[in-house]
DNA sequence: TTGACAGTTGAATAAGTATTCAACTATAAT
DNA sequence: ATTATAGTTGAATACTTATTCAACTGTCAA
């Protein structure tokens, strides 16, 4: 990870421990990127239209009313999604048919739904480790 | 899925589609459980520190070296994923020790990663499929 | 007990963003 | 041609939130 100007308000503590993690670390680029890719399901909106879109190929009207939702308002998400690449649409008369291009979005609802799962049984279950 | 008020504003155009999919739709909380969870990977630094920990259990002043913040902002941040329970911590001292305490956020690491090579290679080679 | 250090916290600021509203384009039907 | 419908878009608003700053707590050393 490349290092800039020093905003650190400390001293080192663990300077082994630092550098090693340092070497690990991935390029500012790819964190970038990884945040970018969980900001843009980190929406309950967008949550919502990928999780249908992944059910079925669907208008915007049709996803609209599936939310509850204004067609602007899923327009402008849809947007969002489509300039990110993980939906796809195709013209067909009037009506613009979305689609999800992305079968890792599917995996990362997958693993999420399993952490959320995984942490309420905790939860109820008091604190085991 | 749960409906209220009707903001939609428009006529459904394909009922069928609409009902199977409403149909296969988690309730709303689970929506909201999933969009949190993104949205506490979803920002650069929290990305950066989760992967740091992920590596290495360690102090504030440390990961505000590696990350090149102040210790305040870091242990915001840290608080936040705290009150999360993806992160766990423990005193020695006069420090306060963090590691990661979620299997699930490594993965979510790794299908991440791999969704953005996927992507980038796609993009590289332009729009193939 | 005094000083230094690691970390926390609340308030303020600044930046980002989801939804609304109104105006717009494009396609289909009469 | 005209009208209705599906969808898009830009600006405005309201809301959220990351970082900064300053003051604070708790722990260790002298």
């Amino acid at each position: 990870m490349q290092r800039n100007i020093n905003k650190v308000d400390v001293d080192v503590i663990h300077q082994d421990v630092v550098n090693e993690v340092i070497n690990q670390m991935p390029d500012e680029n790819m964190f970038l990127n990884l945040a970018d890719t969980f900001k843009l399901i980190g929406d309950n909106t967008r949550c919502k239209i990928l999780y249908a879109l992944d059910k079925q190929e669907m208008c915007v009207a049709d996803i609209a009313n599936i939310l509850d939702m204004t067609k602007s308002s899923i327009s402008h998400q849809l947007a969002i999604l489509r300039r990110s690449g993980i939906v796809r649409c195709r013209k067909d008369g009037k009506e613009v048919l979305y689609k999800l291009h992305d079968e890792h979005i599917t995996q990362l609802f997958e693993v999420a739904v399993e952490h959320i799962i995984h942490r309420d049984n905790l939860e109820i279950g008091g604190q085991d480790e």
